[in-house]
RNA sequence: GGCCCCGUAGUUCAACUGAAUAGAAUAUCAGAUUUCGGCUCUGAGGGUUGCAGGUUUGAAUCCUGCCGGGGUCACCA
């Protein structure tokens, strides 16, 4: 039994003399703020009503009842409605041995349920940004959260590999690619598919301008008679709105995408998702050599970034069950159909519109393939509790309308779903002003790039500083990377998910103050200390504890607490505010107290075990957040 | 326009979900440390928590209304 939990008990009973009930609710803790003596502050205020007195007499009543009951309350204050408690150094003492006895501190036990986390889930055209980096290690330190809390977890993603975008790419590589592979233009094999995406883009715009100005001047070639119709209605309006030139640009884009879409180029690009859908043989030869690229493209980057997956699903083989399962959903009259064939569902009830999920031809849309991708994941994981999507928060309501749909067909799983939403990452140049990333403006920040310019700057941070003599070049290596992913990492995950973030990339990643390497540093400090010194076994109850020492062994004892919350709400920036506090506290102790050259063997055991607690938790808590943490630096 | 998210020191972020005088980092200024690792520590200045009401013993936090920023409302993914 804790302190909470012995001091909630006698509070009971205490309300039991007043003919009341003490409920879990009134009975709240805090900590003592700083320049008031004591450990931990009882709040009277809630406990107020059932005694009828006021608050400094409740307070100095329970003080007095808990002093009396528990020999390690050594002193307690009242003040103002706030009941501050100093705890005996002893009982602190035996918290530290508690925690020195439990290898594996903080991390909750197995309960037996699986949980399954996906992120990444990248644009197979686009190589890896920032964004995605911050996706990447959120659900990976997510998962590793979820598994100190005591969940078996299953890493995944969901490959988009199917689609017209994916024939854009494969078009213009058959186009101008003259049989290029990506080794013969030494390029990545992600990076390559994607120059030939920005190709087709490039493409296709001078072919719309052009075909643009033909219609202009009434030469409509091979368009549709519809399409004619209502492209000769859209200019009308345009025309008619010259005085209103906001509502003109926005007809204007309507007649671009009109026109876009029946460019020759993107005909051609239709057929081909034809001849794919129909298995055609060379068209799915070329699908599948282009999408390994890609794939050994991604899998450079995620070695690199350190992440892994346990399983992969690929859109490819799901959006078929996803027209299954619209048909089942047809059949239980959660959807219906429309005259032109089109399925959709009516969320008006719930507060959102009516929602397309198959289109009038047949084919599926997003969130199609999205339910289809949920059925197989059950299917492969009958015990699944729940699956955590780690996606930007303009899909927002994308996945409330997919929750929503799998409640409806009467997924009792569906309202284990969780999105994790997260803020989209804007950045800011050298003048101070911020601009959201944007591919076409070239202001996208390259995941493979910005991981290697933080390497750079660790291996020159540590070239001038570090204390590395005698280690070998690949050693070395290792260690730049690890100081410098670590920068990265805590960087992006230090903020609360749903918060946007601002990146200016001169600034952003620092190597002091709140950073990852800070918290590197102090556990090298830690094992270096360590490396010269004995420090086995159970320290002394009898120890006096300087002021610093009762803070840091306080804060140790919070960990688990800090799982638990982070592991409720999904949030990585819980664990790493807390290892912050914690290193800072410990340098605090470093700076003021030695260890070494202490005289009293039982205080030097005790300040040298301490020591290593707080570096079993530094190493604990940043492998929650993906970050490593070495011996030297 | 409807719905959702955000607004806290110059800047980047906290605040245990309603508690005492709103805390850190960074930048600036002033100091400490020849000794276990200076990527360190101590201190100072810096705030009407976007604005206005309301609920409460108590509000950055909850409610209402504004203001500002972003997102979303596709037979796109």
């Amino acid at each position: 039994m804790n302190l909470e939990q012995e001091i909630s008990a006698i509070l009971k009973e205490w309300g039991a003399s007043y003919e009341t009930e003490i409920g879990e609710q009134l009975i709240q803790f805090q900590k003592t703020r700083k320049d008031m003596e004591g450990d931990l502050t009882l709040l009277v205020f809630p406990l107020v009503k059932p005694a009828k007195k006021s608050p400094q007499m409740v307070g100095e009543e329970i003080g007095e009842l808990l002093q009396q009951k528990l020999d390690f309350i050594v002193r307690f204050e009242a003040v103002n409605g706030f009941l501050n408690l100093v705890i005996a150094d002893r009982y602190w003492l035996g918290r530290l041995n508690d925690i020195i006895a439990d290898e594996q501190f903080g991390t909750a036990s197995k309960r037996n349920e699986r949980m399954m986390v996906e992120f990444s889930s990248p644009n197979t055209n686009k190589p890896l940004h920032l964004g995605h980096l911050r996706n990447n290690f959120l659900g990976f330190s997510v998962s590793r959260i979820l598994e100190a809390n005591g969940y078996d977890v299953v890493k995944t993603q969901i490959i988009n590999d199917r689609g017209i975008h994916i024939c854009k790419s494969m078009m213009a590589w058959e186009k101008f690619g003259n049989g290029e592979t990506p080794s013969e233009a030494g390029l990545k094999g992600d990076k390559f598919v994607g120059k030939y995406y920005v190709e087709f883009d490039k493409a296709l715009k001078i072919e719309t301008a052009a075909v643009l100005n033909k219609w202009q001047e009434g030469d409509f070639g091979q368009a549709p008679e519809a399409v004619i119709e209502e492209y000769k209605k859209l200019q009308g309006v345009h025309d008619s709105k010259a005085d209103d030139p906001k509502a003109q640009k926005g007809i204007a884009d309507k007649i671009k995408k009109l026109v876009n879409n029946h460019t020759p180029l993107m005909q051609e690009v239709k057929l081909m998702l034809q001849r794919w859908e129909a298995r055609d043989e060379e068209t799915v030869a070329l699908w599948t050599k282009m999408n390994n690229w890609v794939y050994k493209g991604f899998n450079t980057t995620y070695e690199n970034i350190e992440v892994d997956f346990d399983k992969l699903y690929y859109e490819s083989d799901t959006y078929l069950t996803g027209k299954e399962m619209v048909d089942l959903g047809l059949e239980k009259g959660v959807f219906f159909k429309k005259d032109d064939g089109s399925v959709w569902i009516d969320l008006t009830e719930d507060g959102l519109d009516e929602k397309l999920v198959l289109r009038g031809d047949g084919t599926a849309v997003y969130v199609t393939q999205d339910i289809g991708t949920a059925q197989q994941r059950m299917i492969d994981y009958p015990d699944l509790n729940g699956i955590v999507y780690t996606v930007g928060n303009e899909q927002e309501y994308h996945f409330k309308v997919l929750f929503l749909i799998l409640e409806k067909l009467g997924y009792t799983w569906a309202k284990n779903c969780h999105h994790l939403s997260y803020g989209m990452i804007d950045l800011r140049n050298d003048k101070g002003e911020v601009g959201k990333m944007k591919s076409r403006e070239g202001t996208v920040v390259d995941a493979d790039d910005l991981v290697d310019e933080v390497v750079r700057m660790a291996r020159v941070m540590t070239e001038e500083r570090g204390h590395i003599d005698g280690m070998t070049d690949k050693e070395k290596q290792g260690l730049y990377h690890m100081i410098g992913l670590g920068a990265l990492k805590y960087f992006l995950l230090k903020v609360d998910p749903q918060k946007k973030m601002t990146f200016n990339p001169d600034e952003s990643v620092e190597l002091n103050g709140n950073t990852g390497p800070f918290l590197q540093y102090v556990h090298a400090r830690i094992s270096s200390v360590l490396r010269k010194s004995d420090f086995e076994g159970n320290v002394e109850l009898s120890a006096n504890l300087e002021n610093v020492e009762k803070e840091i062994i306080k804060h140790l004892a919070e960990y688990p607490e800090v799982i638990h919350q982070a592991g409720t709400e999904f949030s990585p920036a819980v664990v790493a505010n807390y290892v912050y506090d914690l290193c800072k506290l410990y340098n605090s102790f470093w700076q003021n107290i030695h260890m070494l050259n202490e005289p009293d063997i039982n205080l030097r055991k005790m300040r040298l075990q301490m020591s290593v607690q707080v570096a079993k938790v530094i190493k604990s808590a940043t492998h929650l957040l993906g970050i490593d943490v070495p011996q030297r630096m």
